[in-house]
DNA sequence: GCCGTTTTCGGCCCGACTGTTTTCAGTCG
């Protein structure tokens, strides 16, 4: 499932659109629209639940023109790249523009027509050979380039190599945070929200889009430009800055009118297939939908300051930013079927916590302390087992020391679970011995060695350890850390189907950068009557906050309350646990 | 190139800001 197979959608992902790009560069009337639809193409490509070619064998070219926005040409593509591994039409065009042009419009600023000019001026194919007209000084002297534009190529190629374009949501959360409280203590704002990516909670984010509400465009402006954290300005106007933040993290500020508030949330937080969806929801009742309000046949602004009511009054049901990615969920919204996606108030404990003991950097008192500041009515410590030895591990004897150690303090009012993550080994054994590990009240199993098994032998070794009958949630279940590590190779649907067999939860796991499983893996796995686990995997009291990370994940995932077994009291948790 | 309870032809989301210019194409979200 995460192996060779979905390999082919990310490689037709992205040559659609460098298709797409390359016919820009030579655009005739119509073929802007021939532009989109290989975006489009793209699109529905990149956030397909299984391997192309899945579809392709199942039901051939008819299969795939099935999907939106493929039809005959594109799935005849399609089926010649899964057949030869090429695609004569991007060949071709590969041969008149020999660049590497999904690299090179990564960059900020940068698009195929600019990237063309610095082909054909200077032979520039990708980003190294840019860094070199840049060191040459060769930019600023082409023509419709300047100093200006060189400068600001430089420093989209650094934050480029410094995050891949991307960081964490974990770690954009503070700097949101921080920026949005500087604002507000300037005294000039009346109202102010984070919208974009963050706010869809997706995985990665990409730059920081800031609302405001304020009578003093220009003094906001002025003092947005002037915090510590900015380290260029990109472009300043009355309602729109965006500047580079010294995180390497572009950020933008509106200033919005109250009147026109809601219609700008609801656009800036997108995402754009939400977006392009819902303004032609507008269109077929006759309104105009733009960041400034719905307006109805003649003009006549009839909503904007409140976003929940735009939706209302395009007769959909409210949509939680994070189910808004153009899977499905308009669809849900005018049949008023969305469902009551689970939130965080509504988790009660965690179940996958570390200790000093093992690679923690806190002691359990600490670690349930901080559970209880969060009101949570349990947590499970879980430490790591012997096998791991990078993670100093535990033994038999020490789990038994160790409980024995717990069950002396008082820890008031929480319950706080004796657990494991236990090493499932190569051959699909646990890395304790049965016995203790049926003492425990929470079993958490995970792979932390031989990544690179075949998917046939990892799926198996996952559902043998499943098949003990003393695993309670399998943690981290695809392995992959987000731009480090690719996911192991494993079929996902199998290990979900044993899941279900042998009463194991699969973990939604918060940690910022395993976010594991992810929002496509839960949607993938929805059909499934399994449970799930929002679990933080903290290894120090401050990770317990990445819950809201997990219960991000779950909501992107329209995981509900129910589905989610740390959304229980203690009687009825420990119900599911037992073995 | 895709698509259809307005359509198998004629549509396809829309506005702000920039740079290098003198009226706008390119880029972005």
């Amino acid at each position: 499932m995460f192996g060779i197979g979905n390999m082919y959608n990310k490689d037709i992902e992205k040559i659609f659109n460098e298709i797409a790009l390359m016919l820009s560069l030579n655009e005739t009337p119509t073929s802007k629209f021939e532009i989109r639809a290989y975006q489009k193409a793209a699109f529905t490509i990149g956030t397909l639940q299984e391997p192309i070619e899945d579809i392709y064998k199942r039901g051939g070219a008819k299969a795939l023109m099935e999907l939106p926005g493929i039809g005959k040409t594109i799935a005849m593509h399609i089926e010649e790249y899964i057949k030869t591994g090429k695609i004569k039409k991007y060949e071709e065009l590969k041969r008149k523009y020999p660049i590497n042009m999904s690299e090179l419009t990564s960059l900020t600023g940068m698009g195929a027509k600019k990237a063309i000019v610095l082909y054909k001026q200077l032979g520039i194919k990708n980003i190294e050979d840019l860094k070199k007209a840049i060191e040459e000084h060769k930019i600023e002297k082409l023509e419709k380039f300047g100093e200006r534009s060189e400068d600001l190529i430089r420093r989209g190629i650094e934050i480029y190599e410094k995050s891949k374009g991307r960081m964490l949501l974990g770690d954009v959360f503070p700097i949101a945070d921080n920026i949005v409280e500087k604002l507000l203590s300037s005294g000039l704002i009346d109202k102010i929200m984070v919208a974009g990516s963050i706010r869809r909670m997706r995985e990665t984010v990409g730059d920081l889009d800031i609302l405001a509400i304020s009578d003093k465009q220009t003094q906001v402006m002025d003092f947005f430009i002037s915090l510590n954290n900015v380290d260029k300005i990109v472009s300043k106007g009355p309602t729109k800055t965006t500047v580079w933040l010294k995180d390497g993290l572009s950020c933008d500020l509106r200033v919005i009118e109250p009147k026109s508030f809601g219609a700008a949330v609801q656009y800036f937080t997108g995402s754009k297939e939400h977006n392009i969806e819902l303004r032609q929801i507008a269109i077929s009742k006759g309104y105009k939908l733009n960041e400034y309000g719905l307006f109805d046949k003649r003009g006549k602004n009839i909503g904007g300051s409140d976003e929940k009511s735009i939706y209302e009054q395009l007769g959909l049901q409210y949509i939680p930013p994070e189910m808004r990615e153009g899977r499905g969920e308009l669809e849900l919204a005018k049949e008023h079927k969305i469902p009551k996606i689970v939130e965080l108030s509504d988790i009660q404990g965690d179940l996958h916590t570390h200790t000093k003991e093992t690679d923690g950097a806190n002691t359990i008192e600490e670690m349930v302390n901080e559970a209880k500041k969060l009101h949570y009515k349990y947590v499970a410590i879980t430490n790591h087992t012997k096998s791991l030895k990078v993670a100093h591990g535990m033994n038999d004897n020490q789990f038994e020391e160790f409980f024995a150690r717990m069950n002396k303090i008082d820890f008031g009012n929480i319950k706080v679970l004796k657990g494991a993550e236990v090493d499932i080994l190569e051959n699909g054994s646990l890395d304790l011995k049965d016995k203790t590990l049926e003492e425990m009240d929470c079993v958490v199993a995970a792979i932390h060695s031989k990544f690179s098994m075949s998917e046939d032998e990892m799926t198996v070794r996952v559902i043998k350890a499943f098949e003990t009958g003393l695993v309670n949630i399998f943690a981290h279940p695809t392995g992959r850390l987000i731009g480090m590590r690719e996911p192991y190779k494993i079929n996902i649907e199998k290990v979900a189907e044993a899941a279900e067999r042998n009463n194991v939860v699969l973990e939604i796991n918060s940690f910022p950068n395993r976010l594991d499983l992810n929002d496509s893996n839960i949607l993938l796995l929805s059909k499934y009557n399994i449970k799930f686990s929002i679990d933080t995997d903290s290894h120090r009291t401050t990770h317990l906050y990445y819950m809201r990370l997990g219960v991000g994940m779950a909501r992107r995932g329209w995981l509900t309350k129910d589905k989610i077994i740390n959304t229980l009291e203690y009687n009825q948790l420990m119900k599911i646990l037992k073995k």
